[in-house]
DNA sequence: CACACTTGCTCAATCGATTGACTGCTCAAT
DNA sequence: ATTGAGCAGTCAATCGATTGAGCAAGTGTG
C-alpha cells in the first residue's frame, strides 16, 4: 500500500490539510481541542509519516546534515568522530549524510555539490587527522572543519590540544620522578601539526622542569610499532648515564614498539621504563602488557563540537582560531618512578652532547 | 546570492524551464543541438545545481540509501563495512545517510520512520558482529541485512561465511603438518552464530584429515588478549604429550594473548607454535611479531554486496538464504611445520581422553 | 494542393507539505 | 442595526523540478 499523504489523513479526520498540517506540527493556537484529536487519531489510523522531501522543499530546511570526509574506515579513530557527529544530528531531529572521498579533490567537490543540491542544513568537513587541508571549492561558508584546519581560514575548526596533550604526558613523567625523558617523534608527518605541537609541550615542559633537553633522546621513526621498536633500540644503544628512563611516544602503536624492544632487553614495564603513548587507540593501548597510560584524542567530543556548530546550535569562537579540543589524560599502568639505579639521584644530570 | 533555479538558467537561455530540464537530463531526441549548446551555457554561467528535493519530490526517487547500524564507531570492522557500502552508493550517483542506534529498539525505529520519511530509494540494515537479529518495526520490504540474518527471514541479507572460514584456518594448520590443533573460542557469543560455525568448520577439517578431536584442546575464555593469554596457559600446562602445537584462535586479540603467553614460556612462534587468528584486525595482526596469519573477515565486500542490493544493482539469492561471503585467508609468519620433537612423529596420536 | 508526419519546443499539472490571507460564524458592545 | 472582535478553519499560492500532452512550423507524399 501507498504511503499516506496529508491528504489521507485530511479525509478521515474531515478536515483541510490545512488544518492537519498545524495539528501535526503544534500550532494549535487556533484549533478546537475535538478536532486535533480527530486529527491525531485520522493520523495514527491511517499510519501518516510526513513526507520530509515535501516538507524540506517547501520550508528549505531538509533536517539533514553533511558530513565529507577524507577517509573514513581507513583508521579506528574515524568512528568515534563519526559517532558524536551522529549522536549530535540525531539530538536535533537531523539525519547524517555522509561521503568518504579518499582525498580525492574531484570526488570532494562533487560530494559538496551533491550535499548542497540535497539543500543539507549543516556541512561538517573531516580529516582523519589533524592537519591543514585545502576547502575544496563550492564550500557553502558556515562549514564546520574537524580535526583539520582550513589553509585559508574563514571557517570555524575544531582539532585536538596536541601541545597541551604533549604537556600532560611529559608532565605526568617528570611528576614521576623521570629527568631523562625521551620522545620518540613520528618522521613522516608532513606539515607535522600534531608532532610538532606534541614536541613543543614535550619541551615546555622539561624547560619548567628545569630539565635541559638532550637531542639524542629524540628520536625519529616510521609511525608503526616496527618504527617504535627501532627507536627503542636505538635508545637503549645509548651509554647508561644518557639512557632515557622514560619515554613519550608520538603514538600507541610506537609505544607497542617500544614495549617489544624494552621486553626483550629484559627490561620491566614500568619497573624500569616508563611509558606514555597517545592515541588511546583501544586495541592497542588497553591491550598491552601492562595496559598503556596514554593521552586520548578527543575525537568523539570534536565530532560533537562540529556537527553543533555546523547545526547553529554552538557559536564558534569569533576569533577565527581553531577551537582546541583538550586531550585527556587515561592513566593506566605504565608509568612509574624512575628505577632506583638510575643515574639521578639528586643533581642534575644534564644532557651534555658529546 | 540565492542558489540558481532552473528557470534563471531557462531565461538565460531564452527557452522554457521543460526545455532546461530536458536537456540536462539528456532527453535530447527532440532539441536542437543549437538550443542545447545554450542551455548548457546558461547553466554554468549561473552556477546551476539542480535541486535535489524537488526532483526527489517530482520522481520520487531521491538517490538516498539509508544505512542503520547499531554501532558505527565502538568496532574498528565498522570502517571497512560503511567504507564499501559508501563506495557502491557513490559509483551509483546516491548519497548514503548514516544513523548509528547503539541496538536501542525505539531508536531504530524512530530512524527507520525518519530514513522513509526522508524517501530513502534503499535501507541497509548492518551489526557490527555476525548474529541474528529482530527486523525494526516498519521496515521497508527489500530491506538488506549486513552482517546479520533477520530471526523471520524475509529479507536479503549477508554475512561472513564463519564455517569455510573455519576450515580454511584449520587446514592451514593441518597441511602445515599439525595433529594436534586447539581452538581457542571465545566463551560469550550467544547466541553463538560466528564461534559455533567457525568451530564446526575446524571439525570438520579435522575430520577430514582423520584427526579425533581432543575435548582439552577446545577452550573458551572472555574475547580479548587477556582470554587469549588464559586460554593458552590452560592449554601449555596439558601434559607434553597431549599440548597443542598449533592453535586456531576465535579473533585476532585472543591470538595477541596466545602470543604472550607462549613467549613467556620461551615459545618461538612459529618455530614452536603456530597460530592462526580470526578478523585481520589491522592493528593486532599486522603488528604482532611474527606478523599473524589470520582469515579476513570480507567486511568492504559485504557492505559492497548489501548496497548493491539495496540499490536493486544485483539481484539477491532466490532461497530467502543469507548470501555467505568468504573469507580470504591472510598469510603471514605465524603458521610452520611442528616442531621436529612434536608427538606426531607419522602414526596417528588419538587424543584418548584421560 | 491537401494531408500526414516530423521536428522543436512550450503548457500546465504534478509531487506533498506549509502558511499568509481570508471566510463564515457567533457574540458583544455601541 | 451596525460594527468589531474573536474563533475555527479553509483557500490557494508556493517550494523547484519533471513530463505527458499539445501546438506551430516545416517537410514529404500522393
Amino acid at each position: 500500500m501507498a504511503r499516506a499523504r496529508i491528504s489521507d489523513v485530511a479525509q478521515v479526520a474531515g478536515v483541510s490539510t490545512s488544518t492537519v498540517s498545524l495539528v501535526l506540527n503544534g500550532r494549535t493556537q487556533r484549533i478546537s481541542p475535538a478536532t486535533q484529536d480527530r486529527v491525531r487519531e485520522a493520523a495514527t489510523t491511517v499510519g501518516y509519516t510526513p513526507n520530509s522531501v515535501a516538507r524540506g522543499l517547501r520550508t528549505q530546511r531538509t533536517r539533514t546534515l553533511g558530513l565529507v570526509s577524507d577517509q573514513i574506515a581507513t583508521t579506528p579513530f574515524a568512528g568515534r568522530m563519526l559517532a558524536g557527529a551522529q549522536e549530535v544530528a540525531h539530538e536535533h531531529g537531523h539525519l547524517l549524510f555522509l561521503v568518504n572521498t579518499d582525498g580525492d579533490a574531484a570526488v570532494e567537490a562533487e560530494a559538496v555539490q551533491a550535499l548542497t543540491g540535497h539543500q543539507v542544513d549543516g556541512l561538517v568537513y573531516a580529516a582523519m587527522w589533524h592537519r591543514v587541508v585545502d576547502a575544496p571549492a563550492g564550500l557553502p561558508a558556515g562549514t564546520v572543519f574537524l580535526d583539520c584546519r582550513p589553509a585559508t581560514g574563514g571557517y570555524p575548526a575544531v582539532v585536538p590540544d596536541d601541545r597541551a596533550g604533549g604537556r600532560d604526558a611529559t608532565r605526568l613523567l617528570v611528576e614521576a620522578g623521570h629527568r631523562r625523558i625521551a620522545y620518540v617523534d613520528v618522521d613522516e608527518d608532513s606539515p607535522p601539526i600534531a608532532s610538532a605541537l606534541r614536541h613543543e609541550g614535550y619541551l615546555e615542559v622539561l624547560a619548567e622542569a628545569g630539565i635541559r633537553p638532550d637531542p639524542a633522546l629524540h628520536v625519529r621513526y616510521e609511525s608503526s610499532a616496527a618504527g617504535g621498536r627501532a627507536a627503542m633500540v636505538e635508545l637503549l644503544d645509548l651509554p647508561a648515564e644518557r639512557r632515557p628512563t622514560a619515554i613519550f611516544c608520538f603514538n600507541d602503536r610506537m609505544a607497542a614498539g617500544v614495549y617489544v624492544a624494552a621486553h626483550r632487553r629484559g627490561l620491566d614495564i614500568p619497573g624500569d621504563l616508563s611509558v606514555v603513548g597517545y592515541d588511546d587507540q583501544q586495541l592497542v593501548a588497553g591491550e598491552l602488557d601492562p595496559p598503556l597510560t596514554t593521552i586520548a584524542l578527543p575525537h568523539a567530543q570534536m565530532g560533537r563540537w562540529a556537527t553543533e556548530v555546523a547545526l547553529g546550535v554552538r557559536k564558534p569562537p569569533e576569533d577565527d582560531q581553531p577551537h582546541l579540543m583538550p586531550c585527556p589524560v587515561v592513566h593506566r599502568d605504565s608509568v612509574g618512578p624512575p628505577p632506583a639505579a638510575a643515574p639521578t639521584p639528586a643533581g642534575d644530570g644534564p644532557g651534555t652532547t658529546p
